[in-house]
DNA sequence: CAAAATACGTAACATACGGTACAGCGCTCC
DNA sequence: GGAGCGCTGTACCGTATGTTACGTATTTTG
């Protein structure tokens, strides 16, 4: 079974006459960038012609080149998805259940937080720690708890922190306490939920701070977010994972609270002594 | 010193108009590979025009699209030469916050699942997955939003799944139609609640069968529960992390709807019909 | 050794792509 | 409330890019 282009190119590099050979031979030297760029580019660097690049590619199979750079892309975003522990970590020989979802999930995580900058987190916490404006928390059918989970430690560490819960129409109604300097922080992941489409709009208009914690494929509210935060969620199971979303969150409470360590610290001390 | 075009991004998506921001961000989510794709399907991919993408580009200071793809590549190549720096956000010398924090995290993580054999899950899902009796499940101030993640997952699959929420009293009078079939799973981490114990010690008194969710501490549950998950816990933040409970609450839940799979899968579709 | 077939590059071509001008709109700031 | 500015998309343009036709060179075959 041929899975990539350098195989299918090792398997038919013998039927090939000799320029042909020659851009073949340089896309393995150079694989895959060279395939990535123009066929003027790719056909100086073997040395050949423009039209022996295009008749090596359809040799190959492909209709016309940019079928072929898109297959190679396709190929390199499947490489870039798994790092390196999928090729280095056999798959558990024990085959539990345990392993894969494990293995999937901290693949997740690494992946989730490649994607993200120290930066754009502090910019996030310090969105969060202004104590000038509210925070408000929702999420949808799953993810909900973790909405519930950031809104019950924030809520130790600042006044007015609210997570919205029970019907749409209940929070529909808070829409009208919110303002400029409020944000609102959503999880939202497949299958998107429109009722918190449609809320997130709403409070935009209202010039609302949204920051959406959603998957990597984005939720539409993306459109109307300050801050997105796009997790993976891909696991070996009938369900999505949220663990990576639910990681960002403790390292976003975590650095809140590093921010307001001063007031946070006497505040938690206040509320330890009305328990 | 900014290296690579990711943190030039983050570094200025800050001072970006929105749509160029939206633009960032679904870069940012499927970094690299639609900045290789064109602007017609780059600009698609992130709801905005193909001038907006143009002029995201020429902002982070390309020249020209061409140039920012190059750019992209020789990033991408570089990558591929050495699997070793991978990593978009280098570990931060700089004592970023990210690191140390999902460092500690993915360990707390490994660690919860040395110490959890595939039989202990296989034993809690069957017991999960026992369609005899009833499923209740609680947690506590900060663990809830678990309890309720994993309440809201199973409670698609099975029947008679509860989240117990409320004022204390509120479940406390739920004891009464609990019974030996019954599985009462509880999330408990320091510091433990004493409300918690003493609803533990009844429900363990009318023999129902205790799943407890904890620290490596354990909780003073564990005296009265039948299976007993124990997560570490620690990380350089001012709070305890619930990720690593999370997770084995993830990979229970695939585990149950895996037994269920026959009568699951109906019971979905039939879910599906009624939204 | 001749004739045919194949391989290869030059040059002309069409189009899809990146780029730009401009107008409408919303927002902010007097 | 009005003027100004900045953002954004539509529509159009020039061109670089992939593609094709064709003629020459090279190899193959009888």
């Amino acid at each position: 079974m041929i899975s990539n282009i350098a195989e299918l190119i090792a398997d038919r590099i013998g039927t090939m006459p000799a320029s042909e050979r020659r851009a073949a031979q340089t896309l393995i030297a150079n694989y895959p960038m060279i395939g990535l760029k123009t066929v003027a580019e790719f056909s100086a660097a073997a040395g050949v012609s423009s039209p022996t690049i295009l008749r090596f590619v359809s040799r190959l199979g492909f209709q016309n080149y940019p079928e072929f750079q898109s297959s190679l892309q396709d190929e390199l975003a499947a490489q870039l998805q798994s790092p390196a522990t999928r090729t280095l970590n056999p798959p558990s020989p024990g085959g539990g259940t345990v392993s894969p979802m494990l293995e999937a999930t901290l693949d997740n995580m690494r992946e989730t937080f490649r994607h993200l900058s120290d930066k754009q987190l502090a910019d996030i916490a310090a969105r969060l720690a202004d104590r000038r404006g509210k925070t408000f928390l929702i999420g949808g059918r799953f993810t909900d708890p973790l909405a519930r989970y950031m809104a019950a430690h924030l809520a130790v560490i600042q006044p007015n922190v609210f997570h919205l819960a029970g019907q749409e129409s209940m929070w529909r109604d808070r829409l009208i306490d919110m303002g400029k300097r409020d944000v609102l922080v959503i999880f939202d992941i497949r299958r998107y939920q429109n009722s918190l489409v449609r809320f997130a709009e709403k409070a935009h208009q209202r010039g609302v701070q949204i920051v959406l914690f959603t998957d990597q494929w984005l939720s539409p509210i993306a459109r109307f977010a300050r801050h997105v935060i796009a997790g993976r969620t891909a696991v070996p199971s009938a369900w999505d994972s949220s663990a990576a979303l639910f990681v960002v969150a403790e390292t976003l409470i975590g650095a809140v609270t590093r921010q307001l360590e001063a007031e946070g610290a006497k505040r938690i001390r206040e509320m330890e002594s009305l328990r």
